[in-house]
DNA sequence: ATCAAGAATGAGATCGATTCTCAATATCGA
DNA sequence: TCGATATTGAGAATCGATCTCATTCTTGAT
């Protein structure tokens, strides 16, 4: 068995450094798995299941797990829920500065991003301040998630 | 072991009379149970676990699950994902005609409807015609979900 | 450089929500 | 009433996610 734990990586590019340094802010080592865990993150223009980051960084299914709730954890990945049981993960917005919503396919499970106008997010911004006032709740982030069947899945029906 | 299986029941308001139509619709038997599941979604103001429901309407777990998935495919219910791994249920907004999104509790999983402006509905309709139309995606519904902490679980977070 | 204290790892065990199984029981139309 | 079909329910099975713990690595202090 190799043991590759705790080995020093290097960051490539701004997303990753900020990254990188937001996980040692947080008091975590930056060690190759958890680049490699970003990196797997980085790769996908949609969110992963930590078996997909298994598969796409070469991580143990058990560390990609642990990695990614820490990631998690300190603010670098969010959690994804979709349409099945399982999670997927994307980078965390304040980091890529892409504010983004979802696509959820309810066949395949499969989760695609889509930006929102401007005008939108304005609107949401200003209804939830209100909202969030009356209820004595403070917000983390909001959910804009739009549910159906995506083009794959409808192509394939009707080719059945 | 009482047996009370397929024992029909009479529904008592006009949300309950147009969900056991849209079950029969469907194939599907209107019996106590599933009477019962339904009486207990209309119950609770916020989505509900399987587990309430089975306690609430004390039918059993496995009857519970088995019915909520019944209850989801006939469209009567939906399932609605939250931020820990277990599933909620509520009554399908076309029988109440009360279209609300959902405030989501991080820390004690808790889910609570609100519900949105005309405008930002509007908007959300409009933004979502030309963005569904590109991507040959089908929506059967949007979710408009905010994150964060309620204030039960802030009150308890500053007691300790 | 060396060492001790603490962090990360990974294979597999465990957990837990959900689904499945199947014999017993009920429903419903003819 | 009868036969075909649907529902039920207790527990087994499933499977994504988390946990365990011995091993190995990292890091700061010396």
């Amino acid at each position: 068995m190799v043991y590759s734990g705790g080995v020093k990586a290097t960051p490539t590019d701004g997303v990753t450094t900020r990254a990188s340094t937001t996980l040692q802010k947080a008091g975590q080592r930056l060690t190759r798995h958890r680049v490699a865990v970003m990196a797997a993150l980085r790769t996908s223009d949609r969110p992963v299941t930590a078996d997909e980051v298994a598969k796409i960084s070469g991580v143990p299914l058990s560390t990609s797990y642990r990695n990614l709730a820490e990631l998690c954890d300190a603010g670098v990945a969010v959690r994804v829920g979709g349409a099945d049981r399982t999670d997927r993960f994307e980078i965390a917005e304040s980091l890529t500065s892409h504010h983004h919503h979802h696509l959820v396919c309810t066949e395949c499970g499969v989760v695609n991003d889509f930006d929102p106008s401007a005008q939108l997010e304005r609107l949401i911004t200003k209804e939830l301040q209100a909202l969030l006032a009356s209820e004595g709740f403070v917000e983390s982030h909001h959910l804009f998630d739009v549910h159906g069947v995506c083009g794959n899945c409808r192509g394939s029906a009707r080719r059945q």
